[in-house]
DNA sequence: CAAGACAAGCAACCAAAGGTTGCGCATCTT
DNA sequence: AAGATGCGCAACCTTTGGTTGCTTGTCTTG
């Protein structure tokens, strides 16, 4: 079985600038698209791309207030997406172990 | 701190269909361009550019063997990404729980 | 309160990445 | 020797991430 991951979730977070994005939203409890840009290395409106890529997988969400629009992490929804992520580092984990168990029974056996 | 993360490993693993394809190369313990996109929603001539941009990354390597190129997931490199992803993971979560923390201590605060 | 500053949204445009088809070349197989 | 099979290459299309330029809406302040 592939684990059929939710694949807008992963592509969201698969995105160096978006992990980035989250990190600083993460850290600085919030943000908008100018703030975040000043600490990365794209303009402002390629943030506010990703930011809503982000938003439509469900990652953050929006309160605008006055003439600004503050983005602040759901964290509910990125502990969904850590969760993915272990889930298929532990896949794949598993997979090389068995592969290495393998191997040295192989190896064992060969020793005779 | 921002983890600082292999951006060529993360966007390698970052494809969903690369990601099935190291899935099955690992199931299989090795595969060529043309069976693997047996099994995929994608043409051989994709297949193999992933196999390029894996390769690339370092994790898988090809032994020619006649007119095949037979593909196999270098179990080393792959543990490092594997490692890499549980890092952020564990980076978002550590952060998640600081802020459930600081939530809980503000709501207790206020429970006064 | 009018004027400038600041944040965001929109549109056009560009480059890179993922995908396709169509071909040609090498290697098995019969 | 002839057909089948596997691969690589090239041309092309679409999506995605990025840019610049301009407009609109909301403070701020002289």
């Amino acid at each position: 079985m592939t684990a059929a991951i939710d694949d807008e979730l992963w592509s969201a977070i698969g995105d160096p600038i978006r992990r980035r994005m989250l990190d600083r939203l993460l850290a600085d409890g919030g943000g908008t698209a100018t703030t975040l840009s000043a600490h990365l290395p794209v303009t402002r409106q390629a943030v506010a791309k990703h930011l809503g890529v982000l938003d439509r997988a469900g990652l953050v969400r929006a309160t605008p207030s006055g003439r600004e629009r503050l983005y602040h992490v759901d964290e509910a929804q990125l502990a969904r997406a850590v969760a993915q992520l272990s889930a298929v580092g532990a896949t794949w984990d598993a997979r090389l172990q068995r592969i290495k168990r393998i191997a040295e029974a192989i190896q064992r056996s060969q020793e005779t």
